[in-house]
DNA sequence: CGGGATCCCTTAGGATACTG
DNA sequence: CAGTATCCTAAGGGATCCCG
């Protein structure tokens, strides 16, 4: 038995043997987003030291969660079929979690892929279908996400375009998304600024994108 | 900000933070079943040591996730309605896990509130749901437990009672969710025992209890 | 006795510096 | 850039003790 291992026989015991260390969910996260390099995943978590994060993914490598791929003259780390099943529980417990997020403290950072993921998150692809294909950019710390809504499909991802609305909510893009602000009265007050396009498109935005508090 | 947060203001990151530490999941699951006292929590959990428990009950309750019910002279906790949100997530992990259990070692234990929410999660309500109703009785490790479907509705708990079934695989219940083991012929080997009623009731049994390895 | 608290030791996790 | 090496702290583990 592993020295770690709880000593039972049970789905959910060997599930946190395998994913129940510190960090390591937070690394099946972000590369839920896509493969990434060991830099990458280590700007993305900004306070995990180097020792632990090259730790788990050795371990998770060994729990056949992740592995290491060549990528013309890098290695990037992705995840295996068997990882990826974990999607849908990644996803619940993020909406879980949402609910218990209160107002953002100044010692916290948002990453691109953290915000990449609560966006999917709070994804409605019944309202999104009902609605006109649309693009969106906004701003999250350094990166600049790229969200395309076409139909029940939505696609996030680092990177500028053509949009037809361009935002910053700075600190305040999940109050947006959890229904604390509504979207006329944030432009209106500066808690949200438009940059680009018509600030009406915000509505839509929020109607795409939504999380209970 | 907390000591052990992780710097993140994210929705999973909010989760790992509430449920993430060593054990909490183990706690949930166990709770998940039904309200417990700390000593049968204790003692579903063999290898925890009593201040770890302790501690973690603390902290689940500051995070809104369990509470201290007194009950007739007696305290049990349970799931609050924000815990009990968990159980999709928690069922999804268990079935994800399951298919990394190898073979089970001798110091592994299985307890009875592992063992009814391995059966919850590999329940099959449309297998089921075309099936007569049903009652069997195992025995994992030193509980006995009572496993009563009816149509698309699992009821499973610790005790006796009237049984279509009475069955006791060891430790080979799970190669029979994971289909690893032919009923008849589990039967014939003596991997299965039958106590009561008739041995093909097993069929059944695996037809409604299936979960992929 | 159930429901913990205390003690002491071990090991994982964290900060930082360093190397192929 | 992609990790090791080192050192230190704090959490986990195991046994025992305490208190209503």
């Amino acid at each position: 038995m592993a020295a770690r291992s709880y000593g039972q026989y049970s789905g959910v015991t060997r599930a946190v043997e395998l994913i129940g260390e510190r960090w390591a969910l937070l690394i099946v996260r972000d590369l839920l987003v896509g493969p990434r390099r060991y830099g990458e995943l280590a700007e993305g978590l900004p306070r995990i030291p180097s020792n632990i994060l090259a730790t788990r993914l050795k371990e998770l490598q060994a729990a056949g969660v992740i592995r290491r791929a060549p990528r013309s003259r890098v290695v990037v780390y992705e995840l295996t079929p068997y990882g990826r099943e974990l999607e849908p529980v990644v996803l619940a417990l993020g909406a879980w979690g949402f609910k218990a997020l209160g107002p953002p403290e100044d010692e916290q950072t948002v990453s691109g892929e953290s915000m990449i993921f609560d966006l999917r998150t709070a994804f409605r692809p019944e309202a999104a279908a009902a609605l006109p294909t649309t693009a969106y950019a906004t701003t999250v710390g350094s990166a600049d996400l790229l969200i395309r809504v076409d139909g029940d499909v939505l696609d996030v991802r680092r990177g500028g375009g053509p949009v037809d609305l361009a935002f910053d909510a700075g600190r305040n893009v999940h109050r947006l998304l959890a229904g604390d602000l509504d979207p006329e009265r944030a432009i209106a007050q500066g808690d949200v600024t438009v940059l680009h396009g018509r600030g009406e498109l915000l509505g839509r935005f929020v109607r795409t994108f939504h999380l209970a508090a």
